[in-house]
DNA sequence: CAGTCAAGACTACACGCGTAATCCAAAGGA
DNA sequence: TCCTTTGGATTACGCGTGTAGTCTTGACTG
């Protein structure tokens, strides 16, 4: 499975989000899940899901006289993009920065917090 | 100081970086600074500070027969609204999320975790 | 005083995106 | 068999953005 390198949208990352939480999916039911949390019209989501077929982003395999589609880019990958880019772009590349502007102007609530200690404890335990 | 609200580009966003470096500077200086580490054209730079100035990310100060441009979004404004962006779009507004994505996704120095650990405590004495 | 130059103002243009509407072809019903 | 329906393909269109080019006006130069 090679990496799918395409920047997608905000808009088609809702469609996405449908797909990645449930495929493969006929576009009808796509367009439900989505309707059921927006007004996009139909023609719109189908024209999203058009265009992340054009980038890769998703799969279409004919299913009959419709075709089921299925994502090609993992949730992940997509997040470790968009992360990426947000730390280049904003914070230099460097992930401590992030970090202090989160705890500094972000309200990190105590779950938070206690989350992160666990996760430091974590990849601390791994290292060694 | 209203905190200004309005979304800037990529590209806007190289032009403030100078301006956060230093400020009021002239048009002129602007262009230098960019010019060193890229090869756009001194009209694009310019017509950059148009649009910031259109959006009310800086000000211009009339200085004999030209302006001096300065910042009026700051750069801590400007990464909150760029992280909040990521997170809720990216990971449904939690942040220990994002942050599990890092640790496990993205490569943190030994530094890194390092500096994670000190913000981590200094946060949690901040908090008692 | 007329011409030139420089800074800023205004105009341009293609491409991606949000947001659809229209066109087409195959399947199913009358 | 012809019409309707329905999913998909194609086309549309205004706005922001990247990337400039042209126009204007005031200042300086000869």
């Amino acid at each position: 499975m090679p990496p799918i390198n395409v920047p997608i949208s905000e808009a088609e990352s809702r469609v996405m989000e449908v797909l990645w939480q449930q495929a493969p999916l006929a576009s009808e039911q796509i367009v439900a899940a989505i309707q059921q949390h927006s007004d996009w019209h139909e023609k719109t989501i189908r024209t999203l899901l058009n265009r992340l077929l054009g980038k890769g982003a998703v799969e279409a395999t004919r299913d009959g006289r419709r075709y089921l589609y299925a994502p090609l880019l993992s949730r992940a990958q997509w997040q470790s993009q968009e992360s990426h880019s947000l730390l280049d772009r904003v914070f230099g590349g460097r992930v401590a920065p992030l970090l202090a502007h989160f705890s500094q102007h972000e309200k990190l609530s105590a779950k938070d917090i206690a989350e992160l200690r666990k996760l430091i404890d974590a990849i601390e335990q791994k290292e060694r």
